[in-house]
DNA sequence: ACCGTGTATCGATCTGTGTCAATATCCCCG
DNA sequence: CGGGGATATTGACACAGATCGATACACGGT
């Protein structure tokens, strides 16, 4: 089971109430995946591809790191929840999961926020 | 300058534009800050104490981490500008940096969600 | 079935860092 | 100003992980 999803069903946000250990550490495997400036770059370049899909072959190059690199770095954010992955052909197509970066972004939620069900995201103004 | 403060005013969300070298090495900095169970637990129980403090003598016992550990994680989180630290008399508090969470928050937003201006903190409604 | 290209795995290395015991520093109080 | 408790720093160690070259695997075309 990746481990944002585990993220999603199970952990309150930090500072909202006191976290299990066991939650920690699957919020800190979590974050563990984004604490990377590879990481960061090849999730923030995927998603400004065209199609917010790209193939390894359009990454190894601008990251200015070798193939190896890039494969494992696209392998643990796939297995940790973060990408999708689909095979045609030769190459093999990545896409970010935007669930996934949600979930780690309602951990960090202030205490203060409502609760408030998803709905209003579209405000009133503009 | 701490890591935080960075990432507030120079870093675009990761989604929505392609990340610079630099930012993304702050970015990747900053959650690392956040990719350990022992920093995420001190957070969450920080938080949770009457009046947000806590002093390091009521945090080495419930984490199960020797003082020196602590310390230093404090001292990590601290330097990143996810803590505020003071002193009074003997003993040392610290409290969590809402605006600081909140800026790694604001790093994981989706592409989609709209630009809205930082002002509603402070809630209406209590 | 082979060959070439794109992707994944392996093995090795090297850096970074979480951890603790020991020790230093700071601060209050007598 | 000396002692004691609270916090910080130091030094050492072990483990995790980022990286790459070499190599294996997968797929399509010929």
């Amino acid at each position: 089971m990746p481990i944002v999803s585990l993220i999603t069903r199970c952990c309150p946000p930090v500072l909202q109430a006191r976290l299990k250990r066991a939650d920690a550490e699957h919020l800190a495997a979590a974050f563990k995946v984004l604490a990377d400036s590879g990481r960061l770059r090849l999730l923030s370049l995927i998603a400004a591809q065209p199609g917010g899909e790209a193939c390894v072959c359009n990454l190894t190059r601008p990251l200015g790191l070798s193939q190896p690199t890039v494969s494992h770095h696209l392998k643990v954010m796939h297995q940790a929840g973060l990408l999708d992955r689909e095979r045609r052909g030769t190459w093999v197509y990545y896409r970010v999961v935007p669930q996934a970066l949600e979930s780690l972004r309602a951990a960090l939620a202030l205490p203060g926020g409502r609760p408030r069900k998803r709905a209003p995201l579209v405000d009133a103004a503009s």
